[in-house]
DNA sequence: GTAAGCACTATACTAAAGTATACTGGTATA
DNA sequence: TATACCAGTATACTTTAGTATAGTGCTTAC
């Protein structure tokens, strides 16, 4: 039995803190801008600047709220460089990679999810 | 290649497209409720009290309004039974059944991260 | 010297999500 | 006849999330 599944057979021994352990993940994801975050991050460490500029439409408020979070919450490493002007850089941790798999399965999921529904439609 | 590996390929070789998938999966998921109704009916189809005794502080809005969109979503059945007075049951549709699967990475991922931030919480 | 870039913050607002509470119309039970 | 269960709906309200817009203090380029 792999690691994976050992933690998952414990995890899911009880309900309730299945629920909870899957309700964490979506909360490091929940609002609009975070996904579109994570996905720029997922190239490389990027400035603040920069991001703003990939993601359309997101204010300067937004993406400092969302970057403040998701430190927080350990998916995104804050540095600032000294220079002159400072110079401050975001990257994803390791944790924050490693979501990649989640993902991966969520955008899997959700491709099938949208042609079952598309073929139930046409019925 | 498996044929998750080669849907996977697909969705990433476009990075929006990779983002909408994910957002979608992660859409069907949004909001207080949904998952704990989900939860329940993991278990197997219920009526709709069932499923509000199953939810701790639920209000038959909240509940009535979930699974309306679920039902929407092509996530959850909704069968009413002529009997009178009339029962109505709720299940998971095939789709989301499989969901689950997306659920375990999800549950799995959250207690591994909840461990890495503890642990760096400590130095 | 003024315009623009950097990394933000402050204030005020609107929109969406969620809560509280009461009610509907039917049936079955005491 | 009163009470309770079923499957919800209606109305009003509060809380949270997100938007719009302007401004900070710094530096480099024209």
């Amino acid at each position: 039995m792999s690691t994976f599944e050992k933690e998952l057979n414990n995890v899911k021994s009880c309900s309730t803190e299945y629920i909870l352990a899957v309700n964490d993940t979506l909360n490091v994801l929940s609002g609009k801008w975070k996904l579109p975050i994570i996905g720029t991050l997922l190239f490389g460490k990027k400035r603040f600047r920069e991001i703003e500029r990939c993601i359309p439409n997101i204010t300067a408020r937004m993406l400092s709220k969302e970057l403040k979070e998701l430190e927080l919450n350990g998916m995104v490493k804050r540095t600032v460089y000294d220079s002159i002007p400072v110079s401050v850089e975001y990257e994803l941790t390791k944790s924050g990679k490693t979501l990649t798999l989640v993902l991966d399965s969520m955008a899997v999921w959700g491709l099938r999810h949208r042609k079952a529904v598309m073929i139930a439609e046409k019925l």
